[in-house]
DNA sequence: CATTCGATCTAACAACCGTTAGATTGACCG
DNA sequence: CGGTCAATCTAACGGTTGTTAGATCGAATG
């Protein structure tokens, strides 16, 4: 008899998850969450808000439990609530990315030279790297890389790519990565390289895209 | 220069993605269509919404390209866009669950025997299945079975299960599925089985669980 | 103990959303 | 050619949400 109030509650819960995910800012913080556990400062500053507008919407995102705070003196550390969260993340985005074609031209707008995309295979790529033939070099900050990077990759953050160049191979091709294919990080750095006669190229892959497609990550 | 736009576009993208499944009405529909096509008047009759508020909901399901639609005389046929949307709304699901204890409480409450549920693997029950070892029924309407069933499963809609306990075996186990954790009409069948002396239980997939796991179905 | 600064809370406003109910469209049928 | 019925559109309401800005809390620091 009284089914519908119990089962509207369940339907009520998992829209607290859609109403979660259903603000850009929102989303920008569950991606950058998804790169490692952040401050609210940090958060704020990466993405650009106002760090109390921030804070309102970490509150949403604590209280739809997608994410989990640790506090540390003065700082509070939001971090995912689980893998599966950034794999939801991920899983949002790819059916955007399939259904809606605003979308897609908005994401191919983004991408100043499409050739420097990387046209190889995430297992081809993990192959070469691991024999050596290509040079892979994570563009993130370096907590971000301490948080987990891909395998051989090594940190070369953007900011500090061009007093680095002495360390990077001029003989074989470097392959950037940053945050996703949202993160423009990864775009700067082969233009800068290939300003200054690198052989380099991009994937539009994070480690969030990588653990998503079932590859493994290091720490 | 001109990052934040385009980039703030893309998020705002995804964000209409979620915000179409913030809504529980909308969740819904969306489990109800994950069952196969349906019209709007049998969406508002099965989650007993008014029509003309289904039809509102299913328009901003359509603006965020999560349905499509065919016409066919009088009547308008709704679908889910693709397979990776009854994935996504599965994800969500298993988020919620994952992380809501309200959610997990209020899913235990609705079950009314603990006890009904199959304690068989995915795999081995296919294999007990193939094998005739256990008779598992859909008693989902027909046109949900006809739509896509579990291998070796056998169309036993739940308001005609009574009259057709004469070809139910009594020597077997009897399985029920319907179209989710969500829904009741499998525990409704058990419990009528099992008054009647049958050996029966449930499994809380439905199809898209199923597809989800990655096991195969038959239409 | 006062100061600093990260983080949260509060109030207030505009914009948006869900719901309801009446009106309208469009295809079929007698 | 009306009549029926599925489906959509429209207007209006009440409640919610995102944003802004000021005030407050709480942990370190001098």
């Amino acid at each position: 008899m009284k089914e519908k109030p119990s089962k509207s509650y369940l339907y009520e819960h998992v829209a607290r998850i859609g109403k979660a995910l259903s603000s850009p800012k929102r989303l920008e913080l569950v991606e950058l969450l998804a790169q490692g556990e952040k401050s609210v400062e940090t958060l704020a500053a990466q993405a650009g808000i106002d760090m109390r507008l921030t804070s309102a919407h970490l509150k949403a995102l604590r209280e739809a439990c997608l994410v989990e705070t640790r506090r540390e003196g003065k700082y509070v550390h939001y971090r995912l609530s689980g893998p599966d969260v950034s794999q939801l993340w991920v899983s949002l985005r790819d059916v955007a990315e399939e259904h809606l074609i605003e979308f897609r031209l908005a994401l191919a707008q983004m991408v100043s030279d499409p050739d420097s995309l990387c046209s190889e295979s995430r297992e081809s790529l993990l192959q070469k790297a691991r024999q050596g033939e290509v040079f892979v070099i994570d563009v993130r900050p370096p907590s971000e890389y301490n948080a987990g990077h891909l395998p051989f990759a090594r940190s070369m953050p953007l900011g500090e790519l061009e007093k680095r160049l002495a360390d990077l191979p001029s003989d074989r091709t470097i392959v950037a990565y940053c945050r996703g294919p949202f993160c423009l990080m990864s775009d700067e750095a082969v233009k800068l390289l290939r300003a200054r006669g690198f052989t380099a190229s991009k994937i539009t892959d994070g480690v969030n895209e990588w653990v998503a497609s079932g590859l493994p990550i290091e720490t």
